[in-house]
Order: structure tokens, then C-alpha cells, then sequence
DNA sequence: ATTAACGCCCGCCATC
DNA sequence: ATGATGGCGGGCGTTA
């Protein structure tokens, strides 16, 4: 179960990391059909903490609220070295088997607490090499959002804080509690779909335009169909090389990438507007509804009208 | 829901 | 050597 979330407020956090974890866990959403959890701040010295960027916040709590705690966030932080007892809640969570999440730097606590030994993990890009030579023991994937072994999840830069943090409630409540977080925070419900547990991060490579203008052309061009050979000729490639430097770039392979961004569109038409679904399929380049009934359920484990129903306007009357 | 044809993706590899 | 290219075959996801 996922109950009761513990944010560790280590001195130095980044008040971004900690609003992160605020934002997806310390808010009551149950009216709109979400989760409600139990979010407390906890500090070695309980009192004034103060923060990366000098303002300082109050914390009454002390580590000992962390003993029953189904979540341990880690948010990133400045100082260091961290305090042992910090460790100490961190190696205690993952002995209990309870979830352990650290946001950007916050990998370094729970590399130096131990748990990361054996594991793979990430941080923040600018971090990861140092992480990698500190914790030979360690395997840091750079490149990605996020990463889960077991119940250990570290998470990227960050707003990946955030894709990490519904990832764990998507684990344990399901994508429709975690869909309901993503929606009100105005985020996408998951970057990239499927389960898999290694995302493709956005800030892999540099020559992002190369491939930005050809996706935008696609984009612009949904409605029709967009075979790979076609694609290539556009953009004066052979199909081979094509389909090659589109995974390389953009993490996916084209009818993936276009699969997804046709879902995409279809979620905003089945959310705002009331279209029949039929419709939406031809608008969105799917053509028929049993196809986009199709890629919806593999991608989003909801058919259309579910979808529209959780989501959707609430006509009036 | 099941099936069959189709198109895509990727490993392999000769080539540039 | 090193690295990108693109044709080919076959497994597999998508579409009809």
C-alpha cells in the first residue's frame, strides 16, 4: 500500500524538489476521484531548516515519524556531507521494503546510505558521471527520466521528479489515480508510454532540430497517412537511415512516436470536446475507432470512452 | 475475438 | 581503422 509519505528536508533542499513531492503527494484529491496520502516533513534537527536558496522553512518534525513511513522522498539537496542519521531512515526504508524516491541530487544520499550498491540508478545528467566514479557499485544509466530497481526509484532533473513520482503511484494505485494527479498538475500523464521502466530522456543527445522540424511536419499532418518511406523522402534520406536517426534521436521509432502524438490528440479532443469517437479516430489520423480503440488500450490501459468518461467535460445538465 | 495480409524495425553486412 | 549508410531478410506489430 502507499499511504504515508515521509519528505526527507534535508538542510540545502532545492525548494522546487520539495514542491514537487508536495504537489503529487500532499494534496487531497479525493473529490476528483484521486488518491488522498498522509505527506509529513521530517528533519534531523527539527526547527528552522534553511533552504538552497536561503530562505529558510520550519520544520517540527524529527526523523522518528520516518519508522512507519510506505514512502521515503529524498529531494535534491546542496550540503554536504549529509548527516548519518539521514542514512539511517533511508537504509531502514529499503530493509522494511518500503519505497525509497530521490529527485536529481538526492542519488547521493541514497548512494551514500548503501542501497544504491548493486542497483542501477540515475541523477541529474550533470551528475552522473560523478555519481558513477563514487559508487563504482552503481550502475548509473544516464539518458534517462528515471529508473526503478525494486523499490528503489531515482529520478533525473528535476521535473523528471515528477514522472518518477507518478510513476510509484502508477505502481500502486493504478494509471487512472495517477492519470488524476498528472491531469490537475496540467503534466503529461506519462512521457513516453508502455511500462517500461527505462524512459528515454529528452537531453540525450544535442541535434534535437534535426529531427524537431521533421516531427513537427508529422505532427501538422497527423490526419494523413505517414508511411516510412514517404517520411524519408521528405526528409532526403533512404528509409533505412530514416528509421535509424529517428530512434537515435528521438528515443522511439517513427509509427511509434506517431502512434503516440495521434493518442496525444485524441486524449485533448475526447477531453474538451464532445465528438463522438468515430470522428475523433478519423481527425486524429487513426482512421477507424476499433484501431484507436486498439492503441488506446496497449498505451493507456483505458478504451476511449472510459478515457473521456474519467477525463472528459462534464456537460453541464 | 480471431485471423491473414501488410508494413515496419532491426540485425547483419557489404560498402563508402 | 572508424563510423555512417542502405539493401536485404525475417520476426513482429499494425491494419483490414
Amino acid at each position: 500500500v502507499l499511504r504515508k509519505v515521509v519528505l526527507l528536508t534535508v538542510p540545502g533542499v532545492m525548494p522546487f524538489e520539495f514542491g514537487l513531492i508536495c504537489e503529487v503527494f500532499g494534496i487531497d484529491r479525493s473529490d476528483v476521484g484521486g488518491p488522498r496520502f498522509e505527506l509529513a516533513f521530517a528533519t534531523a534537527n527539527p526547527g528552522p531548516v534553511r533552504t538552497s536558496q536561503g530562505v529558510t522553512m520550519i520544520i517540527d518534525d524529527d526523523l522518528s515519524i520516518a519508522a512507519d513511513a510506505d514512502l521515503i522522498a529524498v529531494p535534491a539537496f546542496d550540503s554536504a556531507p549529509i548527516d548519518e542519521r539521514y542514512l539511517h531512515v533511508i537504509r531502514d526504508a529499503v530493509a522494511r521494503g518500503a519505497w525509497v524516491l530521490s529527485i536529481c541530487s538526492g542519488a547521493f544520499a541514497l548512494a551514500e546510505a548503501g542501497v544504491l550498491d548493486g542497483r542501477r540508478a540515475t541523477t541529474h545528467w550533470m551528475h552522473t558521471a560523478r555519481l558513477a566514479a563514487r559508487h563504482p557499485l552503481t550502475t548509473v544509466d544516464a539518458d534517462v527520466l528515471y529508473v526503478q530497481d525494486g523499490k528503489v526509484v531515482t529520478s533525473a532533473g528535476t521535473s523528471a521528479g515528477i514522472d518518477a513520482a507518478l510513476h510509484i503511484v502508477r505502481k500502486e494505485l493504478g494509471a487512472g489515480q495517477a492519470n488524476v494527479i498528472a491531469r490537475r498538475m496540467v503534466v503529461p500523464p506519462q512521457r513516453d508510454g508502455g511500462q517500461a521502466q527505462f524512459i528515454q530522456s529528452p537531453v540525450g543527445g544535442d541535434r534535437i532540430d534535426s529531427f524537431a522540424s521533421v516531427a513537427e511536419w508529422m505532427l501538422e499532418n497527423l490526419v494523413e497517412d505517414l508511411p516510412v518511406e514517404q517520411l524519408a523522402r521528405k526528409a532526403h534520406m533512404s528509409p533505412r537511415t530514416f528509421a535509424r536517426r529517428f530512434r537515435a534521436d528521438m528515443g522511439t521509432t517513427p509509427t511509434a512516436w506517431l502512434n503516440r502524438q495521434r493518442i496525444i490528440r485524441a486524449q485533448q479532443l475526447l477531453e474538451q470536446t464532445s465528438r463522438p469517437v468515430e470522428a475523433i479516430a478519423a481527425e486524429t489520423g487513426f482512421g477507424t475507432a476499433s484501431v484507436m480503440r486498439h492503441h488506446f488500450v496497449k498505451v493507456l490501459r483505458t478504451s476511449p470512452t472510459a478515457y473521456r468518461r474519467m477525463f472528459g467535460e462534464r456537460l453541464a445538465g
